[in-house]
DNA sequence: GTCTAATTGAAAATGAATTTCATTTTCAAT
DNA sequence: ATTGAAAATGAAATTCATTTTCAATTAGAC
């Protein structure tokens, strides 16, 4: 599914890479795991692209650079990158868990098509604000917050309905 | 689970009933549907509750009133009431899928406890307004959007951790 | 190099959401 | 009131993403 992006993000660099795996093995250390080949593979290729990659996704670009990664690795590492920082869950409802990297990003959002699910970001200050305002006032410490718009773009309006309502 | 709610809104009054049953009603006609005894036990059961319900929630509460309605039904009327503005799908991240219901209901947004699971809903013109701006600026037919912020409730920060980190 | 604890990945389990299908019910036309 | 076609029902089966299990393998501290 296409992932458009209009937005602040350069490709990671090599030295944002080294930065990237730097953070990410101080957590490991931290939690007391280790380091393996396989974690380095998923961070590196997950750290390459800009979509927003279900585990699926990301472990079949994986197993392109190394067909023996399994599956459940590229899981747990997704789960351990979200730890630290380094990746954070999308939900766009669509079924699927998915997750983008947050590595050197500024604070944005989705706006997704229902019908052919492209997603662009945006970027709202005014969000990040009332995370704070609200959490304030209802006495919450708020830690994060979602916020997604949905519609059509405007391939798909032209195009008419794709799916079937 | 607890969904305290502050907030505008008036149990369902029997015109209220009447009024939404008429919504529901017209939307069967409409797409050629019928009028059933199990739909109308659910209708009411639906409306007749504040809180943010599961289908299984949903289900149970139903259940009560006449034990052989079945969870097929409550589901696909939960999506029949969805089609017609009577209800809609609100997605706190817990890995079920809620419904609130929408009748009468004022555009509000929800904050939730990520360790007791609380919501507690807040208003906010602007992130409605956001909507209708970003919108416009990127080309997209917006339709709807998704707005919670998560943290700790003010209970669960002063008792500490429930769940496991 | 040894040893222990962590890692791996295939397979199985889980669980919510959805579909199937035989039976029952609605409702419009008689 | 009767009929018949189309829709509804609900129990059971299926789907499918996610998560767990477990036996074999590997990392890295000593």
């Amino acid at each position: 599914m296409l992932q458009r992006r209009i937005d602040d993000h350069a490709p990671t660099t090599r030295e944002g890479m080294r930065e990237a795996q730097d953070i990410f093995y101080k957590h490991l250390k931290r939690v007391g795991l280790k380091h393996t080949d396989q974690r380095d593979i998923i961070l590196r290729t997950f750290l390459e692209t800009r979509d927003h990659l279900s585990t699926d996704e990301l472990f079949r670009l994986v197993r392109k650079k190394d067909a023996k990664v399994g599956f459940t690795t590229v899981y747990r590492t997704l789960k351990l990158l979200a730890e630290c920082g380094l990746a954070s869950e999308v939900a766009f409802h669509d079924g699927v868990a998915r997750y983008e990297h947050q590595f050197n990003r500024r604070s944005h959002h989705h706006m997704v098509c229902t019908d052919c699910g492209v997603s662009v970001e945006f970027f709202s200050p005014e969000v990040d604000k009332l995370e704070e305002e609200i959490g304030r006032k209802y006495h919450f410490d708020a830690t994060r917050h979602t916020f997604q718009i949905y519609g059509l773009c405007e391939d798909c309006r032209k195009r008419g309905p794709r799916k079937a309502v």
